[in-house]
DNA sequence: CAGCTAAATGACAAGAATTGTTAGGTGGTA
DNA sequence: TACCACCTAACAATTCTTGTCATTTAGCTG
């Protein structure tokens, strides 16, 4: 995420204002570099500093970022949106047991969509490894006893 | 996805019950391999058949399926949820001018998550390529008087 | 086949996420 | 400083999905 006075120098470009409420996005955002907020994660860490900025306000600006192209919008699994604060192309680690998500740098240059596809032209390609993470891992004793209980009830991004 | 006559029979197994909505619901379904419908397009196939189902007949059927892994839930972007009828593991074409989504096979084989994440344990991997199929490809040479006609029918959204 | 019971249905309402509306306020420029 | 397009924030509206509950029904048992 570039930091507050880079992206004011581009919202006054695009002719967009740069407000108090906006700065104080900008410097919320720049603090979560590698992680995936929801919206509402965001205005939280935002009231922290400015208490009266509204969750619409938020959502504008964040809206507003992604058009720009300075934010990536998260459209996997359920649940609220999640913005990505990392655009360089990366693609993520999902684990199903805590919903936290990582970023992780694979090597695409083996992936091809197939022949039979030839004629659609990839733009962008989004690789989501899902799985668990160390700490969700299935315990191997555990694992003799009992089958696995469900899923928990929100495995998001 | 299976047949009305497998899918009642799982259904069974499973301690659930067997009604005309949800065999109409598995019908509606079983007509649509190869798309990713939402829950409001499966509730209007449904409606042609048997017109008082309501929506959340629809929801609670579809829920059913996904929990018993015969339906896979698709987090294809923003907007309404997508089932996808085929639960074989494969890929999609994502595109971003009309929106529609086709399935690919391709080889993810040489798609390795890097050693950073090793100790983390990947039992799928989602692959979304995402650009402009054929109709909607910006080039001015093919196609250009040609509307958006409909996708083949093994290649709906 | 009749009776039992857990499950399903559907009308309705609520919940969660996001966006529209609008009246007043403000940033950037001249 | 004055102007004005843009922004803010309270509120309402929309969209998508699930909860509640009275009634009905599927599948089982005898
Ligand atoms: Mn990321
Ligand atoms: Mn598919
Ligand atoms: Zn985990
Ligand atoms: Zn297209």
């Amino acid at each position: 995420m570039k930091s507050v006075e880079e992206l004011t120098d581009l919202f006054r470009l695009r002719g967009l204002k740069v407000t108090p409420q906006r700065q104080c996005i900008f410097r919320a955002l720049h603090a979560m570099e590698g992680a995936h907020p929801s919206a509402e994660a965001v205005h939280a860490a935002v009231l922290g500093e400015l208490p009266m900025v509204s969750l619409k306000t938020v959502y504008q600006t964040l809206n507003d970022l992604v058009a720009m192209g300075e934010l990536r919008h998260l459209g996997l699994g359920s649940g609220p949106a999640r913005f990505d604060v990392n655009i360089d192309t990366h693609q993520h680690l999902a684990c199903e047991g805590c919903g936290r998500t990582w970023d992780v740098y694979a090597d695409l240059s083996a992936l091809h969509v197939p022949d039979s596809a030839m004629d659609f032209a990839v733009s962008a390609t989004d690789v989501v490894f899902r799985g668990r993470c160390a700490s969700c891992a299935p315990d191997p004793d555990e694992d003799l006893q009992k089958e696995p209980v469900g899923a928990p009830a929100s495995a998001r991004i």
